[in-house]
RNA sequence: GGGAUUGUAGCUCAACUGGACAGAGCGACGGUUUCCUAAACCGUAGGUUCCGGGUUCGAUUCCCGGCAGUCCCA
């Protein structure tokens, strides 16, 4: 930041009344040619008409040389620059004292809501919401570490013509007992048997599935009640699955929850003169923004997706009034957001509406479905993850050993794998799932990054710091390594802000792993511990920071942070 | 048919939004524990960045035209 502005000076030093608020400096692509550069000069060159190298030299006449030690002009044009020692310790020690390890707090004072996960009421969640679920709550961290106050809300799929399913099919095809201890794994058994009898030739069972979901739709008290039952069972089971996740909700709106309200968007919609009969139905055309028509009113008088969505913004406009609001969703919705987005924003809504999409999961280059036969739950995997966690926490350990933490372990970093292994990628990309990829517990891992955060902690006890990683004395850089990883601790911040404003927490697990690879090379080939001071307790202070910084990022990410493997 | 999105090493992915010789992990091959935790570290091999044009000093990145996968709409 400060090095940008130092640079951009130097620029209008040299070409007067010139507009350089683009001009960035950016780490060095190789560490031989300096610590930073800037390209810039290249761009400017060609407005000036001068050539390029010219350009960069009169930039670097300008510059202020205080907090480099080296300038150079290479290749076709570049600025490359080599800090002083005494800048990089100087600002270790300042991102030391930093509060939030630096983060800017530039969301203070600022509201967004975020809508993640979702899943629908009555079935069990299972590997295809592991995505929306993970992404979701690793960008709601990552803005409340910014500073924004975050509503994050589960808008549950808990209304529609499956309730009458499962109504008749409770009622008829569940024993007495089952109805006494109903699960959402019964729930599911009985949608599924009852689905089949309404596919029956002669449409019996289909039309009192209908009747029940009527009499739902128009509040009849018995199939309210139960409607509620399948929906607190629902909740309890997604909860369970969440407290394993670390994931926590502000609220859980439902579709449901906008029921009410969906005659009056569509009234608004037909006064603003948006809406249109269309073969009995209301649509709004917007094949001007080629975005197809939208349906807000169905031909039979029903409501669809495009008017609850509607009617949802509208709700948390008025109640939260946040800056923006951000949906994470599966891919294949993105023409439904185009088109709702555009409409709202007909209507006048000011609030900035984000869809982050994220690739598909599919299974042995299978959709996920139950009629595919593939759909893993996520209670599965979680367990095999805890498995197979266990087995090697306990093959590395000692067999006199206390055993009694080990579940606990196993959890910790079965359930980092697997959400790291989604984090890891950005979130457009499909992902063909595998048992090996979504529990790697090396290389490019979560557990790579706990085992690392786990042996920095244990250096610190070993070092006497045992009350967190506390800074003492200076810092000093002696080696090519530290100097490398001094740097890349440096860049926190910016990282945390880029998956911001990327949507991507990608972009934080990326810059996570590979600071843990600077560190764990500098750690193998420098002696800490064993150095003589005062050089000693510099690197354990370069130790220290970062692993503020991995221990920061991970809980960003949502992945725990063990203190001993 | 219209649109979205993806295509990079054997496999899974990066590349800070146009920069220098395209980098990691896994897998393969070889090496490192009397030494701070070997879930680690070091090294070797592996590339026509789907293809063809264009813009640019400079393209994995931007534009045009194809091809292929996935998805949405009709």
């Amino acid at each position: 930041m400060e090095l940008t502005a130092i640079v951009r000076a130097a620029f209008e030093a040299a070409f007067p009344g010139g507009d350089f608020s683009a001009v960035r400096v950016v780490g060095a692509t190789d560490s031989k040619f300096g610590d930073f550069q800037c390209n810039d000069a290249l761009k400017c060159a060609k407005l000036y008409h001068l050539n390029p190298r010219q350009a960069a030299e009169k930039v670097a006449a300008k510059l202020d040389r205080t907090c480099f030690e080296k300038v150079d002009i290479a290749g076709p044009g570049f600025l490359n620059l080599t800090v002083s020692a005494s800048w990089i310790t100087e600002r270790l020690l300042r991102l030391s004292a930093a509060d939030h390890v630096g983060i800017p707090q530039k969301g203070r004072g600022k509201k967004i809501v975020i809508d993640y996960s979702s899943p629908n009421a009555a079935k069990q969640m299972h590997i295809g919401h592991i995505r929306s679920t993970v992404i979701g709550n690793a960008i709601d961290r990552i803005f409340r570490a910014l500073g924004y106050e975050v509503v994050a809300d589960n808008h549950l799929g808990d209304w529609g013509t499956q309730f009458g399913i499962l109504i008749k099919g409770y009622r008829e095809l569940l024993t007495e007992a089952e109805r006494a201890h109903l699960t959402v794994a019964l729930l599911e058994k009985c949608y599924v048997l009852s689905a089949a009898k309404a596919k029956e030739e002669d449409g019996v069972w289909k039309e009192a599935c209908r009747a029940e979901l009527v009499k739902l739709q128009q509040g009849d008290e018995g199939n309210l009640a139960l409607w509620r039952k399948f929906i607190e069972i629902s909740i309890a089971e997604f909860d369970r699955m969440y407290a394993k996740l670390g994931v926590k909700f502000d609220t859980y709106r439902g579709e449901s929850y906008y029921n009410g309200t969906m005659g009056e968007v569509v009234a608004e919609l037909q006064q603003a003169g948006l809406a249109e009969e269309s073969e009995g139905a209301l649509v709004v055309n917007l094949e001007q923004e080629k975005l197809g028509v939208a349906i807000v009113r169905k031909s039979d008088g029903g409501y669809n997706y495009t008017t609850s969505d509607l009617a949802c913004v509208k709700n948390r406009i008025e109640e939260y009034d946040p800056e923006r609001i951000i949906y994470v969703t599966d891919a294949r919705q993105q023409l439904h957001f185009r088109q709702w987005f555009s409409i709202a924003r007909k209507m006048g809504c000011k609030t900035q509406l984000i869809h982050v999409p994220f690739g598909l999961m599919s299974y042995q280059g299978k959709a996920i479905s139950t009629r595919e036969g593939n759909l893993i739950k996520l209670d599965e995997l979680l367990a095999e993850a805890v498995k197979r966690s266990l087995a090697i926490v306990e093959s590395r350990q000692d067999p006199a050993a206390d055993k009694s933490g080990n579940l606990r372990l196993a959890e910790q970093i079965g359930y980092g794998a697997v959400k790291y292994s989604d984090l890891s990628h950005d979130p457009a990309t499909d992902i063909d799932f595998s048992w090996d990829k979504a529990l790697a517990l090396e290389g490019n891992s979560g557990p790579y990054l706990q085992y690392a955060y786990a042996r920095v902690c244990s250096l610190m006890e070993k070092a006497g710091r045992v009350d967190g990683m506390g800074l003492t004395g200076t810092f000093e850089i002696v080696t090519a390594q530290e100097r490398r990883l001094a740097l890349q601790l440096l860049e926190f911040p910016g990282a945390v802000v880029r998956a911001a404003e990327a949507y991507k927490p990608s972009v934080l697990a990326e810059y996570l792993f590979q600071t843990a690879q600077l560190y764990s090379s500098f750690y193998q080939n420098s002696p800490i511990l064993k150095s003589d001071e005062p050089l000693r307790n510099a690197r354990l202070n370069l130790c220290a920071l970062f692993g503020e910084v991995l221990r920061t990022g991970l809980e960003l990410l949502g992945i725990e942070t063990p203190r001993h493997i």
